[in-house]
DNA sequence: GGCGTCTCATAGAT
DNA sequence: CATCTATGAGACGC
């Protein structure tokens, strides 16, 4: 890389450090809670451009402080009240780990951290929990049986029938030809803590969405077009099959690790860290014993936002129960729901009052077609009835309503569809769009804090503009592929670059961090819609300057980013060394040349796909990009920054 | 405890 | 943008 050096500036904070950079996965603290009474809160990812941050801030843009603090679930939540006089009053047992919460009808909310879910030094391998209710002393036991604090999965090899298995045997069932899996390695052992914590769990996601992504890539490179490609699944089962999951057990209300506000992009990913355990079904319920007497529980459910109603808010929820749907495939039409699974479990928190966790899940607005999923905390049950569906049967809706006191989440995400959607104005805009329609999508500047009308001396440059020119690079040749180029293709000189295969998966996600990625350019004879072109495409994500708190200024995002996502050029104006005025103190220099971390985590986990782990790419080169840089076709060589 | 069957709702393709 | 469909963990029953 011949782009100059720039040093540590003046200000004595080392910006030459790329630490890890990890998917955006929570959006708290990113988006704090609005004050009450104000309506119209500035929903943005907050990430200012330099340390030193505020307790409990950590920005996701490559400029930060290594030490960022970790927030703990109990900072959440206001402890000041443990009200352990009240008893619930339809006389429920109190089940949970509130043992004393009160109905609902006082705002006041405390959930203490959750127990141990086992206990290393004796074995005990029961858990008693005493409760009292207005009915008197009952006893709630919860049998579990883990042996040791770690979850090793149990090996399904029925689940691993060859597709000649299938077709011998399956003749007379309903047979799905499911495609060959790939076996588990017994010898192979990971060690996950049963009881998660935040870093088991984001380890776990971040491990998920790397396999995932490779998994995808590996799809993407089978010349079969036909089948659904189901990426998530399978890099699921895999890690199922590993024993690569946490909090396996169910329990009610916080999940360890978890906290609300995080994103998940899978329904996959809430199975794996014990959030919401089925894969597809809505209703998340357990089967216990209380008072000698089998119980079953609804523990969490996901809403999809399909059936919901129009007026509410973002407090209440109206949840459709399970089943009765028709299913033309098999030939079922439309009946009414039953009282059974999940609709009995619902039926059955209703009346014991226990907390019910809750995912959103909704459409992902700035990514057409894609869904997230944010979890919403807990919320308890307040009626139930049946109604006609639109099909004429009998549906079960249940009304749930968000427990008090806890971080907004979900009212966050409404409140940036509203922005979007232009239905509510914002204060503080200063510029709609600062690029002067430079990049395709506009990038606002706002200042909702203080007076200040924008960044002094700042010119907008959408490229990275050299002082000399350079001329470092050798000069590269097009690909001749006719229309799209295909990976593992020999005759494409594009993908050989990138060692035989794309590095973007089909929707343009980055799926394995490299020194370079070679797209294809304008001497490429491929056509333009060639999956070899992200980062050359600009800007797609919705992003903003803003005016920090005492910070100067930032950028935020609407979006929720996936990891491997093309965030933006790493543009600017290089200077070089020796024409930095080391004494004046300018904090909107960078360095250029940055190298990766050499605790940068990326594992997607080479060893379940039986492959070599692939050479550390930082290992020699110490000088390197800092961020992804990306080469074009033809002699463009550019930083982009992807967030991984 | 083991095995087979059934239930769920997506995520991606068309 | 609507419609189609392959998909896997867990519950449950024998």
């Amino acid at each position: 890389m011949e782009q100059t050096e720039v040093g540590s500036s003046s200000s004595g904070y080392d910006k030459s450090q790329v630490i890890d950079v990890r998917p955006l996965r929570c959006l708290v603290p990113w988006f704090p809670a609005p004050p009450l009474g104000y309506q119209t809160p500035p929903p943005f990812v907050y990430a200012p451009p330099f340390g030193p941050f505020p307790q409990g801030y950590s920005p996701f843009y490559p400029f930060f402080n290594p030490s960022e603090p970790q927030r703990t679930s109990e900072q959440n939540y206001p402890q000041n009240n443990q009200n352990n006089g009240t008893a619930n009053q339809d006389g429920g047992s109190g089940f949970g780990y509130n043992n004393n919460v009160d109905n609902g009808a006082s705002p006041s909310y405390y959930t203490p951290p959750p127990a141990p879910r086992y206990n290393a030094e004796n074995g005990d391998t029961t858990r008693t929990r005493k409760s009292s209710s207005t009915r008197g002393d009952s006893v709630v036991v919860i049998s579990e049986s883990e042996e040791d604090g770690y979850s090793n999965s149990k090996k399904r090899t029925a689940n691993y029938l060859s597709s000649m298995d299938i077709q011998e045997s399956g003749s007379s069932q309903r047979s799905r030809s499911r495609p060959k899996k790939i076996k588990p390695n017994p010898d192979l052992k990971f060690m996950v803590p049963a009881n998660g914590n935040r870093e088991t769990v984001n380890d776990l996601l971040f491990k998920f969405d790397a396999l995932r992504r490779k998994l995808a890539q590996i799809e993407d490179t089978k010349e079969v077009t036909a089948g659904i490609k189901r990426a998530d699944l399978k890099a699921g089962t895999l890690m199922f099959n590993y024993g690569l999951r946490t909090n396996a057990k169910k329990i009610v209300g916080i999940v360890p690790g978890v906290e609300i506000g995080d994103i998940y992009f899978f329904r996959m990913e809430m199975c794996l860290v014990g959030l919401h355990a089925p894969v597809m079904a809505g209703i998340d319920y357990m089967s216990l014993k209380i008072d000698q007497e089998d119980e079953t529980l609804a523990v969490s459910i996901v809403s999809s936002g399909g059936y919901e109603d129009d007026a509410e808010y973002g407090d209440v929820l109206i949840y459709s129960g399970q089943g009765g749907a028709a299913n033309k495939k098999e030939g079922k039409e439309a009946s009414d729901q039953k009282l059974e699974r999940g609709n009995l479990a619902l039926e059955r928190s209703l009346r014991r009052g226990n907390d019910v966790r809750v995912i959103r899940g909704m459409k992902d607005v700035g990514n057409v077609s894609a869904r997230i999923y944010v979890y919403d905390g807990l919320y308890r049950l307040q009626e139930s009835w049946t109604e006609k569906g639109k099909a004429g049967t009998n549906v079960f809706k249940y009304k749930l309503v968000r427990v008090p006191g806890q971080p907004e989440a979900f009212m966050l995400w409404k409140s940036i569809q509203l922005w979007r959607d232009n239905t509510v104005s914002r204060p503080g805009v200063i510029l709609p769009d600062l690029t002067s329609g430079t990049e395709k999508v506009p990038v606002c500047l706002v200042n909702d804090v203080d007076a200040e009308k924008g960044p002094a001396h700042f010119t907008y440059v959408p490229t990275i503009k050299y002082s000399k020119p350079i001329n470092s690079m050798q000069p590269s040749i097009g690909c001749n592929c006719r229309s799209s180029c295909a990976p593992g293709d020999p005759n494409c000189s594009c993908v050989i670059k990138n060692n035989g295969d794309l590095p973007y998966i089909s929707n343009g996600v980055l799926v394995i961090r490299s020194p370079f990625v070679h797209e294809c350019g304008p001497s490429c004879l491929c056509y333009p819609n060639c999956k070899n072109q992200v980062s050359q495409n600009g800007l797609k994500i919705k992003l903003e300057v803003f005016k920090t708190q005492g910070k100067g200024w930032g950028l935020r995002s609407w979006d929720p980013i996936r990891a491997g996502t093309f965030v933006c050029e790493y543009a600017g104006q290089v200077v070089e060394l020796s024409r930095v005025d080391m004494d004046e103190d300018d904090e909107y220099i960078f360095s250029a040349a940055r190298s990766f971390d050499k605790n940068f985590k990326w594992n997607y986990l080479p060893e379940i796909l039986e492959e070599e782990k692939p050479a550390d790419p930082d290992e020699s080169d110490t000088t390197g990009s800092s961020c992804w840089t990306t080469r074009l076709g033809q002699d463009t060589v550019y930083p982009g920054l992807y967030l991984l």
